[in-house]
DNA sequence: GAGTTTGAAACT
DNA sequence: CAGTTTCAAACTC
């Protein structure tokens, strides 16, 4: 992986990051930290980006409350019946929906240990560090439980400064509904040397999403879906993802759940509760952002406020899987060696233009990523390093141990984009329980058991162009910097992955790996729209001699795992990640945009798409596919570097082929619309119980053989066989008798068809 | 399906 | 940056 230095790490895009939303530092003053998404710094430029980045507003018409730094505890209640209570150190800014509940639990404000991070607080340790509630559709509550520990920094650190270390949080609610925008900052000394700050965000969604679950249950992670919104006027993109404990009540309908965000550190093996991530959908209007957590406390308090399982997510689904219903035993109390992930069935992603996955880490996270099939959004989970040893020596470097590094992607339904700030690596480690012991993960579903995550090796330090990272790059935080870094994901990375939707992560020191499931959708046709991208499967390549780690390859240019391709020596897979990543940081050192699609729009005021470099054909004209333009179904521009280009407006050539080619098309379409049709027929023909063929208008004699005929025929022949038998006649003269009878019938039959034919000429 | 053509990517 | 080589897709037969 790639790494990028925490400034521009800082910097990410929104695109890129997926995130929106208030930006949330603590020492920022509150004026600041409520302005506007469009506050943050704008991506860098990238010219031809196909994919406008946008910004999603947490403030809809609903309650907002403003708090100084100073504030400690606050009760709000919003006209609309809403309730708030606050008790945190500093809260940048609440938004609260109408009828949604709000708590934040107790934070007392205490002193940064090294006095370095004024406006830092440590959470009271009777009360829970953090509760965050969202509403669901329904009008439960969300809630996220901070563990006293939660959060604490890791003291071996890689980059081993003493600085405050900010992480954020952010997550996505519902669309519409949820606005709940919480930004809330502490710190927790932890005894380590590096102070972390916490960020919450929750976003708002402009799709509600369709809540999948319920009942009691205990979830280590959510994961959300992704789709894709491009071009969508009301995005939804949703991805609630709660890390952490989930404790859950059972009420059939609907249970409030209760997510603790904990430290394990506290108890360590106690708690199911491994880090995980969150996820978060992305893209525009509706930016998701991914929580990380670790694992609760049985003894600290569940202040933790209820919250719906059922998130709603536009339409994409957030599920949390419940541990079995049947077993509240999970509940609560126990697991120790097991995490039940559940990664939310997404429904519906399309996938489109390049995404790119974020993942945040401060240490080489394991991370675990879901991809949808067709669609431009990923999932990624990221796991928490297991227990102690083997996460506590990567201090921040990469981890050379490739069984460690181990990552595999979780398939899903959907595709999400995502960027998830993740919980430095330390804190990770002590979050996690016990259950992960090392590096690699076991991941099972109550499916099929899957093999995850994407190891977030440290590779050189690269400078790329934020915009054109290419996947699989991550970028990590600087030294000195917030332990925040990014993984980008390629699209692809998690076509390898199982399809099962529920993931459940047990601590082993190996992965299982279930067979892959490997289906990949085109995430990206340079140029093509969504539909188009989706429709089209992704034509396999057929490199030899490239490995599949050069740009000529199509795969590894869209930033996709060879899939089902013929390609020889292919190293384009998760078996060589770390050539991967390699030939991946040296394509980029060539072309900083080598993974940007080359199609996108032009500058200000042209509206068409254009390609981004422009073409160099010298001898086709610019009229086969040769030509990148034409293959973009684009026309030649002033870029081009084209010889004798006839792929421009004004072109008969071009005008010719256009015509051709939409001939071509239609005939495909009339043809396939004309065997479409047949097959119905005759499928109704077949299955149909009366016959109603018709011929000149008319029902043929035979249609009207019907089982009822055919039965009553058989009736009247055995009739007479009876009465052959009781007059005692000879076979010869039965046998006669019985077919004069089916003679009749026929007769009878034909007769009546003639009849139909008269009365109903017509198809009846 | 084999061979040729083409132009982007990679290399020098 | 320009010229050359490599490569895989597009195309032709």
């Amino acid at each position: 992986m790639d790494v990028v230095s925490p400034e521009l790490n800082s910097l990410l895009p929104d695109e890129i990051m997926d995130t929106e939303a208030i930006a949330m530092e603590e020492e920022l003053p509150v004026e600041h930290l409520a302005a506007p998404p469009q506050s943050e710094p704008e991506p860098p430029q990238v010219p031809m980006e196909t994919e406008v980045p946008e910004i999603v507003s947490l403030c809809p018409a609903t309650t907002s409350m403003q708090m100084s730094s100073a504030s400690t505890d606050a009760q709000c209640s919003t006209s609309s019946g809403t309730q708030l209570l606050l008790n945190l150190p500093k809260i940048s800014r609440v938004t609260v929906p109408a009828n949604h509940q709000l708590i934040i639990n107790k934070v007392a404000s205490a002193p940064a240990a090294d006095g370095k991070s004024p406006g830092t607080a440590v959470l009271k340790p009777e009360g829970q560090k953090l509760l965050v509630a969202g509403l669901s559709k329904t009008g439960q509550p969300i809630m996220l439980a901070l563990p006293h520990t939660w959060n604490k920094p890791a003291t071996t650190q890689g980059t081993g400064d003493a600085k405050a270390q900010p992480t954020q949080i952010k997550m996505l609610t519902t669309v519409g509904k949820p606005v709940i925008a919480v930004s809330s900052a502490s710190q927790l000394m932890g005894g380590s040397s590096t102070l972390q700050a916490q960020q919450l965000k929750t976003l708002q969604i402009t799709k509600k999403p369709t809540v999948s679950t319920a009942g009691p249950m205990i979830t280590k992670l959510i994961i959300t879906k992704a789709l894709n919104n491009k071009g969508l006027s009301s995005p939804a993109s949703v991805a609630p993802v709660v890390t952490g404990r989930v404790v859950t009540q059972s009420t059939p309908v609907t249970p409030p759940r209760t997510i603790t965000i904990g430290e394990t550190s506290t108890v360590p093996q106690n708690t199911s509760g491994n880090s995980k991530v969150a996820i978060s959908p992305l893209k525009s209007p509706s930016k998701l952002t991914v929580v990380s957590v670790a694992s609760q406390s049985p003894n600290s308090p569940q202040k933790s406020v209820t919250l719906p399982l059922n998130v709603a997510l536009g339409q994409q689904i957030l599920t949390v899987q419940q541990s079995a219903a049947t077993s509240p035993a999970k509940a609560g109390t126990s697991q120790p060696n097991t995490q039940t992930v559940k990664p939310v069935q997404t429904v519906g992603g399309v996938g489109t233009s390049q995404f790119k996955t974020i993942i945040p880490l401060g240490t080489p996270p394991n991370v675990q990523q879901i991809q949808v099939p067709g669609s431009r959004f990923h999932y990624v989970r990221l796991v928490t390093a297991t227990t102690g040893s083997t996460t506590a020596q990567s201090g921040g470097s990469t981890n050379t141990n490739p069984s460690i590094q181990q990552a595999k992607p979780v398939m899903m339904n959907a595709a999400v984009r995502m960027s998830v700030p993740i919980v430095p690596a330390q804190s990770i480690k002590q979050v996690v329980p016990k259950p992960f012991t090392s590096a690699a993960q076991v991941v099972t579903t109550s499916q099929t058991p899957q093999r995850l995550i994407m190891p977030a090796t440290h590779l050189p330090q690269i400078q790329p162009n934020l915009t054109s990272l290419p996947p699989g790059t991550v970028l990590a935080p600087a030294h000195g910097s917030g332990n925040m870094g990014y993984a980008v994901l390629p699209a692809p990375y998690v076509t390898q992955i199982p399809q099962p939707a529920f993931v459940t992560l047990t601590s082993s020191s190996t992965f299982s790996t279930a067979t892959p499931i490997q289906t990949q959708a085109r995430l990206s046709l340079n140029g093509l729209s969504t539909s188009e991208a989706t429709s089209r499967p992704r034509k396999p390549c057929n490199c030899t001699r490239s490995q599949c780690l050069k740009l000529y390859c199509d795969c590894f240019a869209n930033g996709e795992f060879c899939n089902n391709c013929n390609c020889v020596n292919c190293f384009n897979n998760l078996d060589h990640e770390s050539e991967r990543l390699k030939a991946i940081k040296a394509c980029l050192d060539r072309n900083p945009v080598a993974f940007k699609p080359k199609i996108g729009k032009g500058k200000q005021g042209e509206s068409d798409r254009r390609h981004s470099k422009g073409c160099n054909c010298k001898k086709s004209g610019c009229l086969k596919n040769y030509c990148e333009c034409y293959e973009a179904k684009i026309m030649c521009s002033s870029i081009c570097k084209c010889m004798g280009c006839k792929n421009f407006e004004e072109s008969p050539e071009r005008k010719t082929l256009m015509h051709l080619a939409d001939a071509a098309e239609v005939r495909v379409q009339q043809q396939t619309a004309a065997k479409t049709k047949l097959s119905s027929q005759i499928s109704d023909l077949l299955t149909r119980t009366t016959p109603a063929v018709t011929s000149g208008g008319g029902k043929l004699p035979y249609t009207f053989v019907t089982k009822e005929v055919a039965e009553a025929t058989c009736d009247c022949l055995l009739e007479q066989a009876e009465q052959a038998e009781l007059t005692t006649q000879p076979q010869a003269v039965a046998e006669r008798l019985i077919l004069e009878e089916f003679g009749r019938c026929l007769r009878r039959i034909i007769s009546f068809a003639g009849k139909a034919k008269t009365d109903c000429p017509i198809n009846c």
